[in-house]
DNA sequence: CGGGCAATGTTCGTTGACGAACATACAAAT
DNA sequence: ATTTGTATGTTCGTCAACGAACATTGCCCG
């Protein structure tokens, strides 16, 4: 049997989930079931009925469009910082859109119907999923202008750097394939992207790792969104006091 | 003095209005101000405190972000389906968009104060506005990866589709250089696309005129993202009953 | 330790949109 | 009716990203 440090696994390393106040939180403890989530792992689909919502810890969840040709984009990710399944609470049970892991962790889950109470209650939960789903809406948003207007390089330092946001240690366990899917480019863009990054010395990689060297390279080389969406989350996010000494209901 | 028909004025032209119960209705009727939405007038700026809520009945108002380089985008749009200004609901009361008049008409609008002390009932008004949210953030997803992956025709075409529901005669008062800066591509970009809908007798237009001859023609040649967001927008909001007959209340 | 395969590297022609510069023509105002 | 400004039309060269095809290389697994 592993020993797992069990700071890695407490729900208060999810800042939603950490910034609730005590009260809710005892309410909501029991309900909250730890989960691992494996890359590639689809957490919903386009009309799928949504059963859980999901709160991050140390795995990624990448908001994915995927259109009739076959082609797709990422809407926006989903880190400890927020929740996966939004359409549960704004109504519609489901989206358009997929929800795929795009970095293996864990998550902690929560029924539906749990969510809906407490949801229900009007109370530090409504107002703290709806702040953060405006903040969701900024970074759709600046997807929208970005895709529009921004380079191919330029969209690819502002992911990494919201990706290196997520993964403290700047090893980024990816595939340039899978970073192509997630901007919705061709793998050959990223690339050619990425070469000239390593040439300039910002970043490193070997098959299926990238490693960041100079985040302020990356802070250089990229679009203003990364800078607007995060002062943009820091903005609506930060009077949300977070508790961080959220003791571990024992077993 | 003009002589106005009472039923383009009346505040059940907006169906968010007009698919509140009888009970919410009569609460919020005395505070909704009629205004007069000038083309071109903007309702809020990145950063500025956004004062009012504006439920559009005849005019049409666009989400638009402009970015560092002047270039901008459309990230969605707002007509009597809906209302401007979430931000004052979701939290943060402003983003870093701006909402534009984008076809002059009325609006009633309604005061953050008003309308906050309704969605904190917790009733069918905050019910209402969550959907619609859910509504809006399909159309900023759709727009996301309509930007990364359809043509400039295609999107001229689905714009048209879009405008073409909320102005019933067909007849919009636009420029090409307007429409442009809406989709955040070059004006020549679409004199050349509307061109080509001309010739192919889909469009007409004159100086600031455009005129849809065949729907179907712009069904045809739009790309998917038009019919994926109204299929959702109906999805959601059908279930909202809608108050086909409320009484004005007499002055 | 040596396949085998997936990930990465590289090249080529093509294309859709861009930016700039300029020509034309319509509609409103004098 | 003529003017005048603005909207629309047209044509360049340029470029970033695409799609396809193929070469190379590192890593896992037998």
């Amino acid at each position: 049997m592993a020993i797992v440090d069990p700071s890695l696994h407490s729900p208060n390393r999810n800042h939603l989930l950490a910034a609730l106040p005590k009260a809710e939180f005892d309410r909501l403890a029991p309900n909250l079931e730890l989960v691992e989530l494996k890359l590639g792992q689809v957490l919903y689909e386009p009309g799928g009925q949504l059963q859980h919502a999901y709160f991050p810890t140390s795995s990624i969840v990448s908001l994915h469009y995927v259109i009739e040709s076959g082609d797709s984009a990422e809407i926006a990710g989903v880190g400890n910082e927020g929740v996966v399944g939004i359409s549960l609470f704004m109504g519609g049970d489901t989206t358009p859109s997929s929800a795929v892991v795009q970095t293996a962790g864990f998550a902690y889950r929560l029924e539906r119907r749990r969510l809906m109470e407490e949801f229900d209650r009007a109370g530090p939960m409504l107002r703290l999923l709806l702040r953060y789903t405006q903040a969701l809406i900024t970074q759709m948003t600046q997807t929208a202008v970005c895709n529009r207007h921004h380079s191919v390089e330029q969209q690819l330092c502002r992911w990494l750097l919201v990706t290196l946001d997520r993964v403290p240690s700047g090893q980024l366990t990816m595939t340039q394939e899978l970073v192509a899917s997630m901007l919705g480019v061709r793998r050959e863009g990223i690339t050619e992207a990425a070469g000239r990054l390593r040439v300039d010395g910002v970043i490193d990689y070997r098959r299926g790792h990238i490693t960041v060297l100079k985040r302020e390279g990356l802070e250089k080389l990229s679009c203003e969104c990364y800078a607007v969406v995060k002062t943009e989350f820091d903005r609506l996010m930060s009077d949300i006091p977070r508790v961080e000494t959220l003791k571990v209901v024992a077993g």
